[in-house]
DNA sequence: ATACTTTATTTATTAAATAAAGAAAGGGGA
DNA sequence: TCCCCTTTCTTTATTTAATAAATAAAGTAT
């Protein structure tokens, strides 16, 4: 038998880990300082900061400004060595970005109109995306995938993927040993969380919601800086909460009522087409209406307003975050819905809390999924074990 | 500059939490057992468990069978050795137990009618009621209070208690200071949490939440086996997010359409009062009719129970939790209204959430409030750091 | 009786952190 | 300018706590 977790290999490991989350967050650090930071003692950072250097994982950036002594060497992450592969699976295409630590995409390039009707095909489109490019997969830190539908990921499972209709299937683990290369697999939603928490709004954030407004309505929920996954990693799905006043509609999770079939982009542009008998697709049409002034599309907005106010409401109330995320083509109109929203959201609210809450659409849009898939390969080489200095 | 935290002391610590913990869940088991299961050389845990074993935390019980070797020796937690005491402050009384760590009370006592208008009185009170019972807080290992209203754990203070009208009081260092034994404070709904975790339903479910329906209502929520704070440790305050068709009552926070207006004690009184006419105090009275077969009651009780299972239906969808738990001097009245909230709780959830959701009603009861309190004591001295074995 | 298992402990070793001393590199006052 | 002081970083020796391996303890199975 053997008792492979050495304790003393995991203190080191969790003493590294908090040297590069330290750089991560402060750019520019001497040892001395991290060894303050970080209540260590600075024999330890000189040697686990040489490690590191060897290892390519930082460099030094010469010197600082002396305070009436030795003047510090300080120390910076070597953001442009850590690449990630980040796969964004969506319902007709999969994109692919290769994202380094400083957030900025090095490439990025997509499959459209795909026909997936088993795990197995998902895996080989994934591979083929991914072996397209011809990339050295030995410098690469690892792949995150994002992926819609109920993804479990500690087991690193699809659980259920109605799109494809997946069930149970263990992508994590048949990409890792095919590709040889650390493989994270979350949902997509989620991941956008990560990629917000460490590169987006929510850097300094440790309790935020984002919610997901776009073909479908999903939400994901940071809490004490960690992501949560609820009782069977479903925590977050908003987007089936029932709501009042609902038009009766059937979800496509069979319940009527559901959050998702009344501000979903589809459901917008349901409800314009019901009011005024005109042709729309989506919200992206919609908003353009709305932008031209036109008062039926600006009136559907104004709905979606008051009822994401109430949901956004429950959500303030309940979880106390410290900002809210929109994201999502439809989050894109927030010019236009955000008066209402605002206002609905502050009369479902105690003041005490609310005002403590900040509100902001996504400043990563189109890339939020991609980079946060590749975020979660990041945050699964450098996640907090337990609340370090910081 | 001294680098206090030894991270060695550190590694010592939570190996230490660990065998306790594995300990306090499978209640006899041997070293070898713990060996296996921390992932630990069986040598730290007869080195770990002999020192544990002289500073009185654990006794050993006697060979167990052998399996074709030498039988084991069974090792047990000194469940009577550990004793805390819970403070549950009410708003006209303050409640006091002695428990040990079967969750046994040895002894409980309480202060009736307190006039409380400062946080010194508060500090007074407390202190006069600990000393009434000439314990030695020497063998005693903490002292946890629950309190109503606002409260930081971590840092130990009082936000603020409309009842006392107090703000910003430091309750716990001061009464750190002068009984010089530890104490924990928090909000008094989170300590029943911390009960039921640690003593009650929820002592294998590490994804619940816990509604308090009574004067007020209250909840907490517990994710991945910890309790969550939200941003300004207002996480869980489910009884002010705002409900469809209320009654308009302006409720104590300022705002209307809250939950507690609708279903709290007083509430179910004062509907019961508008429909009939008849006079009614509480919602104690109001079950006591309603088990008479008073129609009139089993209405409110029904009216109750759908306004539960659309509030828990939120839950449930938003935070995925495995088991919900009611408490408070309304869920006594489960029998009647469970039927209503049984069914909406399932026409508000998506079927895949709810089938893996249970719901019940606190087997604690009147004890909650100081059996939690108590409890805040014994998880500050085990709370794991992160996911070990188990 | 003998061989084999399983549990627990002892002894020696190893890993990683700390403490203490000193080197490196500058600031600033006389 | 020189000397002393401060701050940063490194080196060396020490300490701590875990592991590995050998051994003891106490059984079962043949």
């Amino acid at each position: 038998m053997r008792y492979q977790r050495s304790n003393k290999r995991l203190m080191k490991q969790v003493n590294r880990r908090s040297i590069l989350r330290y750089l991560w967050h402060h750019d520019l650090a001497s040892r001395a300082e991290i060894a303050r930071s970080l209540q260590l003692n600075p024999a330890t950072i000189t040697n686990l900061t040489r490690e590191l250097k060897e290892e390519d994982w930082l460099v030094e950036t010469g010197d600082g400004d002396s305070s009436g002594g030795r003047p510090p060497v300080l120390l910076m992450l070597n953001r442009e060595s850590l690449q990630m592969i980040g796969v964004d699976v969506g319902i007709h295409s999969i994109k692919f970005g290769l994202v380094n630590g400083a957030g900025i995409f090095l490439k990025s390039w997509r499959m459209d109109r795909v026909e997936i009707q088993s795990g197995d095909d998902l895996l080989l489109l994934i591979m083929e995306g991914i072996q397209s490019q011809a990339l050295n997969l030995e410098t690469i830190l690892g792949i995150g995938i994002g992926m819609h539908g109920f993804v479990d990921r500690k087991k690193g499972i699809i659980q259920y993927a109605p799109a494809f209709e997946l069930e149970e299937y263990a992508l994590q683990e048949k990409l890792e040993n095919t590709l040889d290369c650390m493989v994270v697999l979350d949902n997509d939603v989620r991941a956008m969380a990560v990629g917000e928490r460490w590169f987006g709004l929510a850097k300094d954030v440790s309790d935020f919601f984002l919610i997901n407004i776009g073909d479908g309505v999903g939400g994901a929920l940071v809490m004490n800086g960690r992501i949560q996954f609820g009782g069977t990693q479903m925590a977050g799905e908003i987007g089936h909460i029932t709501v009042p006043d609902h038009d009766g509609i059937v979800c496509r999770c069979g319940k009527t009522g559901c959050l998702e079939t009344e501000i979903s982009s589809a459901a917008l542009a349901r409800k314009y087409r019901e009011m005024t008998g005109k042709q729309c697709e989506n919200g992206k049409e919609l908003y353009a209406r709305a932008r031209q002034g036109e008062l039926e599309a600006i009136a559907v907005f104004d709905e979606m307003g008051i009822r994401l106010g109430q949901a956004m409401g429950l959500v303030v109330q309940l979880l106390n975050p410290k900002l809210i995320i929109l994201a999502g083509g439809v989050s894109r109109a927030w010019d236009v819905f955000a008066p209402r929203f605002l206002a609905e959201l502050k009369r479902n609210t105690v003041d005490r809390t609310y005002r403590e809450t900040r509100v902001k659409p996504t400043r990563l849009q189109g890339k939020s999924g991609v980079l946060g898939a590749a975020t979660l390969v990041i945050e699964e080489w450098l996640e907090d074990q337990e609340g370090d200095g910081e």
